[in-house]
DNA sequence: AGATCCAACCAATTCGAAATTGGTTGAGAG
DNA sequence: CTCTCAACCAATTTCGAATTGGTTGGATCT
């Protein structure tokens, strides 16, 4: 083999390289086939176009990961949304502001766009929240109420969001179970907040909605300030 | 049979089960024993330990569900953060509206809390997009300074949520990303946007970056619809 | 010597057949 | 008519084998 063949193969290789990711047919998630394969289409050794490869990644043409494959494009950042791997890092606090800057805002798009259908599921969850005679009968409704505000936005990426507040909110605050075993009070807080913010979803009160979920998380909020508090007995 | 056995009989596998329940050490998750276990342990028909089962999740003690198992508590709400499923139930429309409902929030947050350090990387990202020589290069630094804009915000959750949307973004962006070989111009709308809410963040005017980024996202939303090509900002 | 090739190996990941599990049906016994 | 039992179904999990990018050490060729 001369010596301008080896000095050109590299840059070579690199050349057919970009002209088979260009002309190739490509799946959907733009990987390309396993070295092994590729380097015999090629006609190329698998060490040289292991080299050549190194060269696309380097410039940023491509991404590879053991066991996965070679692909074309940005490497997927590393995406923080692991519910698991999220609620290490976090507190209750930290995760009520996010709330408080999240779910008034979803109440007011839901004021726009919830249908009769979740105004009436709306009605049916408050009226189970107050028929509860557990603690737990009422969380579910009480969830399944802002599920449903969350629902009646009729947008599936801020369904998507609110799950993941909720399943964090479960994850942090997994270490405490609700030890009163009595039923919620006639008076509890919630009843009429939640009454003042499915009034403004159904006045389409927009402004209301987003003031109203507002109130309510914050009402919230200083319950579970003073129940911590209370916990030394 | 005897009627009264009958009538009997089933509460008192309710009974016996919910014993069970009360006594027995159950996995970290409150997964119970299969069916066909259990109704062995207790003595009872697959059939009869069925119909108590029933009870139980009528009663919302327990949730049961096709190949996984019966688990006491909760039925986990059938949590939607996940990106590949929702990637599917979504669009491109859909996803705007919510980065339109979000983002806004999150810059108003971020003007609240941001130090300098995230003013001077938000500063190096702008300036990095002005000189980028190619549209890949661009849409990197537009990406981290949008990310930037949510770490300043300080609120892990947040920055959770943020990510999960850009990553629904790359995924229901995915089949449309073009080559386009050309650098952005240096008109390009997103400069002054940008540059906007930068300033707006360095003063602390939350309004005013809130309606910044709205701005924004709208102008990057028409520049979508235009030319149904490029998923740069 | 000094590259280069090659085969084997490694660890992360994916794939797929088989086992497991709650749900359902139909024949037969009481 | 009801209950039991066995078989079957479909969703899910499990676990070993295959796949894949990364690495190493000896063989081969200038």
């Amino acid at each position: 083999m001369l010596a301008v063949d080896e000095v050109g193969s590299n840059r070579s290789v690199v050349t057919q390289l970009r002209a088979y990711l260009a002309q190739a047919t490509l799946p959907e998630d733009g990987r390309l086939p396993p070295e092994r394969d590729l380097s015999a289409a090629l006609g190329v050794t698998r060490t040289e176009l292991r080299k050549a490869l190194g060269t696309l990644e380097a410039e940023g043409q491509i991404w590879r990961h053991v066991g996965k494959g070679t692909f074309m494009g940005n490497r997927p950042v590393d995406t923080l949304s692991d519910i698991a791997a999220l609620s290490k890092r976090t507190n209750p606090a930290e995760l009520m502001r996010a709330r408080l800057i999240i779910e008034p805002e979803i109440a007011r798009a839901a004021a726009l766009t919830a249908t009769p259908m979740h105004l009436a599921e709306l009605r049916m969850c408050q009226a189970r929240t107050r028929e509860a005679a557990t603690w737990r009968q009422y969380e579910t409704w009480d969830t399944r109420l802002h599920r449903t505000v969350a629902e009646a936005t009729q947008n599936t990426p801020l369904l998507g969001l609110f799950d993941m507040l909720n399943a964090l909110r479960r994850a942090v605050t997994w270490g405490r179970l609700r030890s009163n075993p009595v039923k919620p009070e006639p008076d509890h807080h919630s009843f009429t907040e939640h009454e003042t913010i499915i009034t403004a979803i159904e006045n389409r009160d927009m402004n209301g909605a987003a003031a109203a979920m507002r109130t309510h998380l914050q009402s919230v909020e200083r319950n579970l300030l003073a129940r911590q508090l209370s916990e030394t007995d």
